[in-house]
DNA sequence: GTACTATATGAGCATATGCTCATATAAATT
DNA sequence: AATTTATATGAGCATATGCTCATATAGTAC
């Protein structure tokens, strides 16, 4: 259907950026408690059960990847998920990894 | 639409594991040579412009996380894309990203 | 068996990444 | 202004990752 990109070196070391922002299963924990919305860093370390410099370092890695966006209201800030494309790309990992687990399981199942 | 999954510990470590498989430019660039279809390691070399062993070894790591299928063939060894999600999940990463460099861009359009 | 070819791998180095502790900054409260 | 609260950041350590060189392995041809 559609023609197949193309893609340089520089578009290369750019997606392997993003990716690599995803690599981490703290961030991806982070990502995980913003599905339902905006939350301040307070909250996200008391969800993710991290250190608060652990945490806040890992969200300026996101929001700098443009993953988040960052509010500051008073004392506290805010960060939520910028970029949709997320919840897809979720899906489809999830959903790829899901089958070939099932397809190792079924090496077994008989 | 769908509900939201629920993510353990160990399905983040996966998940993330999988990021990681894809956060290389050099790997990117493998698949991205075989989205045409089967080619030898040495076409590989070739195409890529590595040297046969970091080729080598970035091949077996994506065989190792079963998005490359690995066939030998006497003195040849030809790898495949195991896993059509991986054309999904480039369009998807390419397509964030060129609408992220497009706003940044346009900052400075007017 | 010997020589040759294609691919894989061990070892070592250099760099990148993540984590923690302590401290800095910034905003609110008194 | 001093204190308290929420977040960010510098420094240092430990581990992981990628790259290269040299060599091992496996298959082919002679």
């Amino acid at each position: 259907m559609k023609p197949p990109r193309v893609l340089n070196a520089d578009a290369l070391v750019l997606i392997a950026r993003r990716f690599g922002v995803l690599a981490e299963p703290m961030r991806l924990r982070l990502l995980h408690a913003l599905f339902g919305g905006e939350q301040s860093v307070g909250e996200l370390v008391r969800r993710t059960g991290g250190t608060q410099a652990n945490v806040s370092r890992h969200l300026q890695t996101l929001a700098h990847a443009h993953l988040l966006t960052r509010r500051k209201d008073g004392l506290q800030v805010f960060y939520a998920i910028a970029d949709p494309s997320i919840f897809q790309l979720c899906e489809l990992v999830c959903g790829s990894l899901e089958k070939q687990l099932a397809k190792q399981a079924g090496v077994f199942a008989r």
